[in-house]
DNA sequence: TGTAAATTATAGCCAAGGCTGTAAAATAAA
DNA sequence: TTTATTTTACAGCCTTGGCTATAATTTACA
């Protein structure tokens, strides 16, 4: 169970890697406001505070605050007691967020994973994944969608 | 660009998703940290705070505050300038996160993913890997290093 | 209409993980 | 051996994202 490397990468390659990491770790919180903002809007019609803290599985007042700081970034607009909603910056943001999220837990599947799990890891793998990284899983996708008579 | 879901999943199951998305976050630093000393310590025969600041990008007084921490935690042992060491705790997590992070790495390049995004994404993609989807990552590259000959 | 329930907001607390600046200790070099 | 450099430690600050408890507001119902 030795899987120690030779080398290490370049301290300034290396640096760049964990600093995206932590960068993605901080956009998160918001792509996943938004994305949840927005799907509740789509399917419920609506989308109130005390529903986004249920399915966050966080409590309201952390939902207020956070929503209060995303207000203050211009992706949410608050309308007291009616709800939430997302400005086109916050829309944009969902849309991307939930595509994201749509291939990255199709892929898992595509891969054999079971759908409960698929949509579990997604929900902490879609924050991570690059532009070049998303390009190569959609291109799985299509070639298997494409060669579906397997 | 329309993409919204027709249904939600159920609030428990998506408050769940997203409690363990946190949880990972969570426990990122640590397995960040002792995967990195156990790799300095594998390859420059030491670990120094100095050192492990630099590969992570952050300031040396952050190190030193985590390392507190994660020497409480029962990660770490510090021996003051004699560097950083791990118990068997922390070998052991350095292990399995290594080895996570190796199957991630090696999965995105088998996709068609260059090495440096590769190896970046890994990054931040294998602290949401359960055992589910690295077990069915790690059949995916079995059966494509058998199958080799394409 | 008046009251109960639901919803939203606020206050104050905590831990994690960043930072800068300053101090101390050990090592290396003159 | 003294001095300079490196390394480590500490103090104090900030933001994020959690929490509970309390208050205020609005909606809904009797």
């Amino acid at each position: 169970m030795k899987n120690t490397p030779e080398t290490l990468p370049n301290e300034q390659a290396q640096a760049a890697r964990f600093q995206q990491a932590r960068d993605a770790r901080n956009a998160a919180t918001a792509q996943d406001y938004v994305e949840l903002i927005s799907d509740l809007i789509a399917t419920e019609g609506e989308a109130r505070s005390v529903d986004v803290a249920k399915r966050l599985g966080v409590s309201h007042a952390t939902v207020v605050k956070t929503v209060n700081r995303l207000q203050k970034e211009g992706l949410i607009i608050t309308k007291p007691y009616r709800g939430l909603f997302l400005t086109d910056m916050g829309e944009n943001l969902a849309t991307e967020s939930r595509h994201r999220h749509q291939v990255v837990a199709n892929l898992l599947m595509a891969l054999g994973v079971d759908e409960e799990t698929a949509q579990t890891d997604a929900e902490g793998i879609e924050h991570h994944i690059g532009a070049k990284t998303l390009a190569a899983f959609e291109l799985i996708l299509k070639k298997l969608s494409e060669g579906e008579a397997s």
